[in-house]
DNA sequence: TAAAAATATAATAATATGATTATATATGAA
DNA sequence: TTCATATATAATCATATTATTATATTTTTA
């Protein structure tokens, strides 16, 4: 139903700096628990309360090897947002063209900004 | 300075359902604050707040024509992040391909799960 | 089978976010 | 000028998010 809504919310999850950083080096491969221990500078239990919430969401999985927890990426979204948040915008999008419509008529009259 | 946290404080910024669905109305074309009020079912001063933050981190501008305030659309990232957000995903990524190497070792040796 | 390693869960506390209400400002119209 | 319109700002409160600390669970190893 609120198709809308869980998307609004998968952006949230991933605009975390850890989180991000987490998605940026699963987009590379597998990685446990202690791999990650070694490049975030957070404790092992908000590491693992990140990768919880990332999975709770379905953005990723893991499975199992002996007693490491192995995860990776799930949602194709990801890659696709990760591109984005790399990718450098030189400049701005231009100004609007002169006179759109609203409903309360015609703009800009004057533009003072 | 920190283009990273920057880039996170944006994607932050945008993963709001009011927030987006203000850009995705000025991906369309400028608008004024009485445009957004007929569609957007919150009260004039949180709309005023919304488009205030938007503003504050250089997503959106405005000018003034008499009492109207006309917002339009400034970072160009927002244009590629509504076509991600609207986008259908089918089906997740492919599961890792056998036995990825992690500090740790090489897994996964059973996988189980 | 006891200890350790790897990881998760739960409880808590600090901080941030968001909405509401009330009020202020600026502009055009009467 | 005064009034209405369009919008912003400020203060407050409720709620959500995040990190921390302590503890639990599972699996391997000794």
């Amino acid at each position: 139903m609120n198709d809308f809504i869980s998307r609004v919310e998968i952006l949230k999850l991933i605009a975390h700096p850890v989180r991000i950083t987490i998605l940026q080096e699963l987009s590379k491969g597998v990685k446990c628990v202690s791999d990650f221990e070694e490049f975030l500078e957070i404790s092992q239990p908000n590491i693992s309360q990140h990768l919880g919430a990332l999975r709770r969401a379905g953005i990723i999985d893991f499975f199992i090897d002996g007693r490491l927890r192995c995860y990776f990426l799930k949602s194709p979204l990801v890659i696709d947002l990760l591109e984005i948040f790399n990718k450098e915008y030189p400049g701005e999008l231009p100004g609007p063209e002169c006179c759109p419509t609203t409903k309360k008529g015609t703009y800009p009259g004057e533009r003072r900004r």
